[in-house]
RNA sequence: GGACGGCUAGCUCAGUUGGUUAGAGCGACUGGUUUACACCCAGUAGGUCACAGGUUCGAGUCCUGUGCCGUCCA
């Protein structure tokens, strides 16, 4: 491929992106195989919904992700990098629902076991596009190991989970107030609550005191549809009108009835009018004040969301808003209704289905977490680190103030919870009927466990709650002592187990896993856990914990933090609930080192990307128009670290100019000759003659070692943008506008020819190699053609390196970089642009041959002469002569070379001029001015660190230069 | 109500432990088909670093307060 001559014009991804990754996909460059010696790189992907589409964000994340990767191949490292996909309960039900109602069918209709076919079948349809898609972005995933949550082993690790930490004692089973969305209906966890601001009104109420019957009490509610709900009164213990108030009742203006007024602590005595009506059913504090003060519970909802036939005929089957309404108009019928009020306060919307939550007393699973202690530690000692920072603060005060999680769901579409529940009356007489037939026995001796399975069962005492240890040595003393109702689960990973339970009457559970309680376990479920065998065969050792995880800080509570406590709770043997983990333990059990935060994709205007704003662009879109790479690049090189990234069509545009940029100075390489031996660095170092290396190359040179060195301190800190940046000022502004320009009469001169090609090719390859990971594609394709390849070997599994490694190859060959060179280079292109601007700022033409003089110290001048032939050539001069004096009448610039001269015959506007240099000369003044007021200031001497003076007092004297220059030049125009 | 970000050129953003005359890209404007690239080249203009105090020889940078925008938690 090497000796292919022609390279086309204009750069066509489309061509070479779909070609390289079929390519590296069949070499099985991805797969995640760790080999002796071999440092290991492992990331697990956030898993997308399975039926989702790649959005702007997925194109971000994973690009990130994909450049770790890369990186860390070309390092030499084993690199895993696991694909899969979520179930995403809620979401995949809603939408497999969707369609069975446009057939006139619900859920129920078919039966949870037709519903689940549907569901797969559905998912199968749509799902797994967004994986395709991925593969169009170039993710260099290991496509051999995707996993999906709902597979059969993922599963299995799941409900294994759950048993383990049901043994544990970590989840239990209450009734409780929970989040519940009436649209979904399910109760959902506190992360998925989302707090809004609403504009709701407060409406006064008044209730008649039943002993006083002409005394009202005024009640402030926003919620007058549970009024029906209502089951006393409540006022604080301090507020002086409860002493005449004890013991009194009012009654309950819709749905009558008796209430009592009671006191607790917990009513605000500013709110409203400081009495608060207590609705144990619909709110979590009223709940907790009716624990309290056992109050009854009036639930005057359905699931979802209508009112029941405890609101009373005239309100039942109403949805609550309607009711709502409706309950105001009757109050304001009989009286009831004082005042209304606009009244601004938080409501609670599930975050899926975007409806108001009810707070709704139910039977629901909830997990303690496990392991917070440790999970808090992890982070704050720095065994996990994050990337920014300051997302540390956010995790730690969530886990410092964490509740337990109410993992269940009232959907189908999940991980079943693996319980099956019976409630038996036990007596001395019937209970080695009831218990001994299904093995308790055997149980107790604990020949229920073998590897992977484990089953548990757990007996509960109905009259009191309390569990009864059945690992004693029988469970008869137990009972003996106590008969009487006994719930007992039996909780199995294996699901045989429970149909035999069936038999004899118990009944799984109906309900599925929060579908964060099956992805929490991902960064080891996805390797094999807990069966030993396949965590062997998938490497688990080698690549957990793995290396970085890169999401979004919105999922920090949801995922980051519970997959933490997920691993330090199994990754290793069992410890008891009370024991501490150490720190070398910690360090072995967490899932991950390093996470990365991305910011959120906006659109241009600082908006959320959203389908209903239609301001998300499809990233397919992109790709066909600018390339998997320019996307790449262009959304890498506008991230900045943990802020938000306003998205433009531009930055991509840039992104496909970069890469034209880079293919066409290729092509420029390829048009100067032929490919030289270039298959390694030492290769193409061989060919440098030391010698024959000028102040360019050695600038240049110098330039591409501090880019290396820059790159890899900016990619160990996470700041991908200024990776990008790097990159892009040395290729851009020091190769090609610089260097490449300069080779063009290097090339034609024989003696210098082969070393200036050799120079470039150390510096295309170099680039390449350093952009490899964001523009994998165009990298690739370049690095076959332009013979960097041994033998077709890919790009993938060479490394950059850094300044030091690049230094001590060159040295090897008897080449140090002469530091100064860089300098001088640098006033030299100085020099360039001074002219370049002397010229255009008078309305000639770049290459229109002009006469200049300048006036300068010797060496400066022997500077200039010694570059006097490109100089001519860049400025577009005919001449560039020394002269003794000033001359006359003629435009100048100061360079750090000295002063230029531009001779004209005429047409020189000598006005302007003046105000030019009149400008330049009083900005000089000023600079002068406060540099010197520093140095004569005795405490700026006396306290300053001496490099500072010494720089004060160079700029000084440097200025004064110039400024003496300028003056010169504006006597000079007369 | 609490916490965390942000506020620097028309736009999007850099600006490291305080230390030369605050930078880049895009956009604007001017000029250019010089044998890689018009997806390009050359050049120019453009900033009271949100505001007010303070610390310091010296503040975009540190401290206090205020304002506006955003996010999270209650």
């Amino acid at each position: 491929m090497s000796n292919e001559p022609e390279i086309p014009k204009a750069y066509d991804p489309s061509e070479v992106e779909d070609r390289w990754y079929s390519h590296w996909e069949e070499d099985g460059c991805f797969a995640g195989k760790p080999s002796a010696g071999q440092p290991s790189y492992s990331i697990v992907i956030p898993p997308p919904n399975v039926t989702g589409v790649l959005t702007m964000g997925h194109v971000l994340n994973n690009t990130i992700q994909d450049i770790l990767s890369r990186r860390a191949r070309q390092k030499g490292a084993s690199v895993m990098w696991l694909p899969g996909t979520d179930h995403a309960g809620i979401a995949t039900q809603t939408k497999v629902e969707k369609s069975l109602r446009e057939e006139g069918l619900s859920r129920r209709d078919l039966g949870r076991e037709k519903f689940l076919e549907r569901a797969v079948e559905w998912r199968d349809k749509h799902g797994g596009i967004i994986l395709r898609q991925l593969r169009k972005l170039g993710c260099s995933c290991d496509w051999e190991r995707n996993v999906h949550t709902l597979d059969d082993d993922y599963s299995r690790a799941v409900l294994s989970g759950f048993v383990k930490l049901f043994e544990r004692g970590y989840v239990y089973r209450g009734k409780r107030m929970v989040n519940w969305c009436p649209a979904s209906l399910t109760a959902l966890s506190d992360e998925e609550v989302i707090m809004k601001p609403q504009d709701s009104t407060l409406y006064k109420i008044r209730y008649q005191i039943m002993e006083t019957p002409d005394v009202y009490l005024e009640v402030s509610t926003t919620r007058p549809e549970t009024i029906m709900g209502d089951v006393a009164v409540a006022i604080h213990p301090d507020d002086e009108r409860w002493s005449s108030l004890k013991g009194k009742h009012v009654i309950r203006p819709l749905q009558e009835a008796p209430i009592p007024i009671i006191a607790d602590d917990a009513v605000e005595k500013e709110f409203g009018t400081g009495m608060l009506k207590i609705t144990p059913a619909h709110d979590q504090l009223d709940f907790e004040i009716g624990q309290r003060h056992d109050l009854p519970i009036i639930d005057v909802l359905n699931p979802d969301g209508t009112l029941n036939e405890h609101a009373g005929p005239d309100f039942a089957g109403m949805d609550r808003f309607a009711a709502r309404k409706a309950t105001v108009e009757r109050l304001r019928e009989n009286g009831s209704l004082v005042d209304e009020e606009s009244h601004s306060n938080n409501v609670g919307f599930s975050e899926r289905a975007d409806v108001p939550i009810e707070p709704r007393l139910s039977e629901q699973w909830f997990l303690k977490y496990p392991r917070v202690e440790e999970a808090k530690r992890a982070v704050k000692e720095g065994f996990i680190r994050y990337f920014p920072e300051r997302w540390e603060k956010t995790y730690l005060h969530w886990l410092e103030n964490i509740k337990d999680w109410c993992i269940s769901r009232q959907l189908w579409w999940g991980h079943r919870i693996p319980v099956w529940h019976k409630r038996v009356h036990l007596t001395e007489d019937n209970w080695s009927n009831e218990l001994l037939p299904w093995g308790w026995d055997s149980y107790i001796e604990g020949n229920w466990k073998d590897e992977h399975d484990t089953t548990v069962v757990k007996i509960f005492r109905v009259s009191d709650g309390c569990e009864v240890d059945v690992n004693e040595d029988s469970l008869m003393p137990i009972v003996k002592e106590a008969e009487g109702d006994y719930d007992i689960f039996y909780c199995s990973t294996l699901p045989e187990d429970g149909e035999n339970l069936e038999q004899y009457g118990f009944k799984q559970d109906e309900d599925v896993l929060d579908t964060w309680a099956s992805s929490w376990l991902w960064p080891f479920a996805t390797m094999g856990w807990p069966d030993e065998q396949a965590m062997a065969e998938q490497n688990l050792a080698s690549f957990y914990p793995t290396s970085a995880l890169v999401t979004g800080p919105d999922i920090i509570f949801f995922w980051v933090a519970r997959m933490v406590m997920a691993g330090l709770e199994f990754m290793g043997e069992p410890v008891d609930k009370e024991e501490t983990l150490s720190d070398e333990e910690i360090k072995r059990r967490i899932p991950f080192r390093d996470v990365y935060f991305t910011g959120i994709i906006r659109d241009s205007r600082g908006r959320k990307m959203s389908k209903s704003l239609g301001n998300s662009p499809d990233p397919l879109d992109l790709i066909d128009k600018f390339g998997a790479d320019g996307l790449r690049h262009g959304i890498m090189s506008i991230a900045p670290k943990g802020q938000d990234i306003r998205f433009s069509e531009e930055s991509i545009e840039q992104g496909r100019n970069f890469c034209n940029k880079l293919w066409n100075v290729s092509r420029f390489r390829r048009m100067s000759g032929e490919a030289r031996e270039n298959s390694s660095l030492d290769a193409i170092l061989s060919r440098l003659e030391p010698e024959k290396l000028d102040a360019e190359d050695h600038a240049i040179l110098a330039r591409l070692a501090e880019t290396l060195d820059q790159v890899e301190r900016d990619h160990q800190a996470y700041e991908f943008n200024s990776v990008l940046h790097g990159i892009y000022r040395f290729f851009w502004h020091d190769f090609c506008d610089w260097y490449v320009e300069v080779s063009k009469a290097k090339l034609r001169d024989d003696s210098v020819r082969e070393t200036c090609l050799a120079v470039q090719d150390l510096c295309l390859r170099q680039t390449l190699l350093l952009l490899h990971p964001v523009t994998p594609f165009i990298t690739e394709e370049l690095w076959q053609r332009l013979g960097y390849s041994k033998e077709g070997s890919s790009i993938q599994y060479v490394g950059p390196g850094d300044g030091a490694i690049l230094r001590q190859a060159l040295s090897e060959k008897g080449i140090s970089i002469d530091e100064e060179a860089e300098a001088e280079i640098g006033a030299l292109r100085e020099v360039v642009t001074a002219l370049r601007a002397l010229k255009a700022e008078r309305g000639l033409a770049t290459n229109r041959e002009v006469a200049l003089h300048y006036l300068a110290e010797d060496d400066k001048s022997e500077t200039l002469q010694r570059h006097m032939e490109k100089l001519l050539l860049f400025v577009g001069a005919a001449s560039f002569e020394r002269i003794a004096q000033a001359p006359s009448g003629q435009p100048s610039v100061v360079t750090p070379l000295g002063t230029a001269f531009l001779d004209l015959a005429s047409g020189i506007d000598l006005d302007a001029e003046r105000a030019r240099l009149d400008k330049e000369i009083a900005n000089l003044e000023k600079v002068v001015a406060s540099t010197e007021a520093r140095l004569s200031n005795e405490s700026f001497t006396a306290k300053a660190p001496p490099e500072v003076i010494e720089g004060a007092r160079r700029q000084l004297t440097e200025t004064q230069t110039k400024l003496t220059e300028n003056r010169a030049a504006l006597q000079a125009l007369g």
